[in-house]
DNA sequence: GACATGACGTAAT
DNA sequence: TATTACGCCATGT
């Protein structure tokens, strides 16, 4: 399958999010060495998408305005997913499908 | 190599 | 809070 450099590495994060906690994609982008990778820790989880994957992908959101995240999918349909996922393992979303990072918010280890 | 696209982030308005 | 603009970087054409 041959992933394209480096999702390996965004992948190796995103799997070490625990249970019940949030990342946001400019975290995992860091701790994987890319620190303004963002978006490629978007484009790499964006591959996953549709396929059966043990990963939690849904674990990790997009950085907003104040201490919030929210999911940032585009797909309404993936987004749904991604909210009763988390919803699931206990993290609660606001009306507005925001997460306060202080609560729920994940310091991955490693780099920084 | 140029150009367009994207599950991003920050700053300005 | 929402919208717009720009910067960032990997992928595909």
């Amino acid at each position: 399958m041959a992933q394209p450099s480096g999702w390996k590495d965004i992948y190796a994060v995103v799997r070490g999010i625990p249970r019940g906690r949030v990342a946001t994609y400019a975290q995992i982008a860091s701790a994987a060495g890319r620190p303004r990778g963002a978006r490629i820790a978007g484009y790499a989880l964006a591959a996953l998408k549709g396929s059966r994957t043990r990963l939690p992908w849904h674990r990790v959101l997009g950085k907003r305005a104040g201490p919030y995240a929210a999911i940032s999918i585009r797909d309404p349909m993936g987004a749904a997913v991604q909210r009763r996922l988390l919803e699931a393992e206990g993290v609660r979303l606001d009306g507005r499908g925001r997460v306060p990072l202080e609560r729920h918010g994940w310091q991955p280890r490693g780099r920084r």
